[in-house]
DNA sequence: TTGTTTTTTCAGTATTTTCCGAAATTTAGT
DNA sequence: ACTAAATTTCGGAAAATACTGAAAAAACAA
């Protein structure tokens, strides 16, 4: 291994451990995020021993992470010849990586809310006191954000690079 | 207390309760979550001891995540002649809700992200290997994006409701 | 079928986060 | 200055979450 090897190996390992620090800030567990950095930045596919090797973690909670990551579209299973193992490639193209997360999240966060908006709005529709007027007016402005918003994630997501690059031009220029 | 008013608390309550099942789902502590849902929903300001009642917790709880909502920008401190006492009013415009949430989050989540990219990205500057060469590459694209995504939303979120409107509506249609 | 390699599951443990309750501090009236 | 009301802080308890290690299951080859 070479002087330079070293270094960037450290930087690299620098890059994964801030990664797994900011994804806990953002309730993404450490070691998914983790995982996820490195398979970011690395050429070459990884099994899931050298996974566990790479960040001193135990099979059960590499496996787990690695199968979640997969299960987000961040990561796809490859395998080569003459050999049983799977290994990890993790998709590189930001633009890709964003319409996945948008996509996830979405599924994850903002239908569940619509779900409680739409009930909650529902259940209090013809009830006459001003309190209960109120929170249904409420509930139906929350509501209707929502729905907008998801409907705007979802256009955006779709987009090919070139379009969403456009669009900002405009916004920003 | 009339059969309605019964009614209304049961249907609040359960949004109070699902609100704060989700907070936890996207990283933000239940309680919190369940104070915004209630004071988002009420009519009148509420004093610290009525947020404790409603809620059932301890008087710690309760001040600490008042005090962090007021901080997000999402409470404000009212206070009443003759009372001694500080009431929390919730910021209830869903696009101004919006707003304290894009810039608190980017704040506390965009740019910490861009500060590793860049640093990661300067040390892997000047190293002549492959792996060091893609790594920079890599960085570079993510620090990219996340500028620019960071840029967008800070556009989006100084726009007023009406500018914004017209934005999705272009959009959409 | 039998043995070997790899993947998956999961009960128990460790860590992190949240919360309570009470003491300490601050604020304001008399 | 003294008292009373309200706010803030914080050590330790409780709850939620993540992780380990090993056993079970599955996949594959001989």
């Amino acid at each position: 291994m070479t002087q330079e090897g070293d270094n960037f190996k450290t930087i690299r390992d620098e890059f994964v451990a801030q990664w797994g620090v900011m994804g806990t800030q953002w309730g993404i567990n450490r070691t998914m995020a983790q995982i996820h950095a490195l398979l970011m930045t690395s050429l070459e596919p990884l099994s899931t021993d050298e996974v566990m090797e790479e960040l001193n973690i135990s099979r059960g909670n590499a496996h787990t992470n690695l199968k979640e990551l997969v299960n987000w579209g961040l990561l796809r299973i490859v395998t080569k010849k003459g050999d049983r193992k799977e290994y990890f490639e993790a998709e590189k193209d930001v633009w890709e990586i964003f319409r996945r997360i948008s996509q996830e999240r979405k599924r994850r966060e903002i239908d569940p809310a619509m779900a409680v908006l739409t009930r909650c709005k529902e259940s209090a529709a013809q009830m006459k006191s001003d309190e209960a007027k109120a929170f249904h007016d409420q509930m139906a402005e929350l509501e209707e954000f929502v729905s907008f918003a998801s409907k705007m994630s979802d256009r955006v997501s779709s987009m090919p690079h070139g379009k969403a690059i456009q669009l900002a031009m405009k916004l920003l220029g």
